[in-house]
DNA sequence: AATGAATGTTCCGAATAATAAAACAGAATC
DNA sequence: GATTCTGTTTTATTATTCGGAACATTCATT
């Protein structure tokens, strides 16, 4: 039960071909639009070395050449969509997303857990800041807690063991007592609230979302600013939206 | 101008061992929460290569083992959304993908072409068929017979000889001269309509989308059953609906 | 418990494929 | 028109992948 969750042991076996194309491939995420000695720059490999992982890649399709430029390519679209849509819940939490968003006027977002870490899988708000694919250290999300919430304690203390407490903020939980008190809080009460634990500035509300045979989906949440958070909002208010939109999308997934 | 958009030669040299990597991958997204023997049996390789490359994927974080299956993991979503927010535009179109369908309740996508092809990049609609990041021939999409519309004959007769007009249904265009004169009416009119050109039984109006500076974006569309899709619905009802979000993504980029 | 079948994992020599470095071509810059 | 930069190709050397078989482990069945 409390196996298999955190990422294995890192094995420098395998293909470190592999390796290498998938290093020359988060360069170029992280630099989008460059060229191919930029990218030699940016990486420890030489030109020659680049010039062919691009190319194949290029010729694959997932790497597209414009004017001499390199991007990542939308076939990436179609694999990550394949994670996207393996449980009918996670399709049904998108549109959740969406309303509560659009309801409530702040940003709403739904996370999953992979490895120990928490995925922005949907999300509502402004145009700039995306977050989606972004992974975070559950301890320091409202919706990481009540994912860590719904674990059994070997499971939680292997996470501790093995991604660590680590202070994001001076006010993210780095105890594993305080944590197993919060947790259990959040059992009690059925949500979650960061305090500025992640980002300073920041406070936010999660709820978990479950399928209708009570397995756990993910956690459904909604972040804003302390100064329009106030403990009432956070609450009072907050709670209530978010447990309906998780029992819709258990609805939806039971009789949808 | 015509040049350098649709998929260079078929190179059969660079690494091949990444293109190994990524039969493998192709294979196991294809036949998700699946067993390395099974994946051995589903490619040409032998058991210790798939062996070797999987777990290795697996080390890399982009393949999530679960219970002796693998499945494809959530690193990819972060890769992908590299493509989904190149540009600003790309995200202001989720938004009113969104709402055109939640007004219209029909189904809405925003697609954007790669390589000669029509990529769904954002989509409203059931469960059930996700779509997106999938790919389309452009003549036979009313979204691509739009972005069709924007180039010029030199590009356009590229496409035509690179991709082909394949039919897809009894009433795709296949003919160039028809192709030529339809884009024409189209964008005459500035809109495109779709008759059962890509699937029986499915008519669809799209729209173009640009950015403040008059660069294609992409296009809009709305499709659904001939059934509903009435001559009057199609022509006088949804252009202007379709050109109103497109509209207001263009302001969006405009002015914030 | 014991057996058997299937799967996951490791090992190894042989063969292949990736590598670096340098040379070349082509474009852009001044 | 010379120079510098980038992209591309070539080649000999080296490192890695590969396949096959052996081993280990799990699972189901009796």
């Amino acid at each position: 039960m409390s196996r298999d969750r955190g990422r294995g042991k890192r094995n420098d076996a395998g293909v470190s071909t592999t390796r290498k194309t998938f290093a020359i491939l988060e360069t170029l995420a992280d630099a989008d639009g460059v060229t191919i000695t930029e990218l030699t720059r940016r990486t420890e490999f030489t030109k020659s070395t680049v010039y062919r992982h691009l190319t194949t890649l290029a010729d694959l399709g997932y790497v597209i050449e414009r004017d001499g430029a390199y991007y990542v390519g939308f076939r990436f679209l179609e694999i990550s969509e394949q994670a996207r849509t393996r449980r009918r819940g996670y399709t049904a939490a998108k549109r959740s997303v969406f309303e509560l968003g659009k309801e409530t006027d702040e940003r709403a977002v739904f996370i999953v857990e992979e490895e120990y870490e928490g995925v922005y899988v949907h999300r509502y708000g402004s145009l700039s800041d995306t977050m989606i694919g972004k992974r975070r250290p559950l301890h320091s999300l409202a919706s990481g807690k009540v994912i860590l919430s719904e674990w059994d304690d070997d499971t939680v203390a292997d996470f501790v063991a093995t991604a660590g407490l680590d202070a994001i903020t001076d006010n993210t939980i780095t105890d594993p007592d305080t944590l197993a008190a919060e947790l259990e809080q959040i059992r009690d009460q059925g949500y979650a609230v960061n305090n500025e634990e992640h980002m300073d500035g920041l406070r936010s509300v999660a709820v978990p979302v479950y399928t209708p045979d009570d397995d756990l989906l993910g956690a459904l949440s909604v972040f804003g600013p302390t100064s329009r958070f106030t403990d009432e909002y956070v609450h009072d208010d907050l709670p209530n939206r978010l447990w309906d939109k998780a029992g819709e999308i258990r609805v939806t997934l039971a009789y949808g």
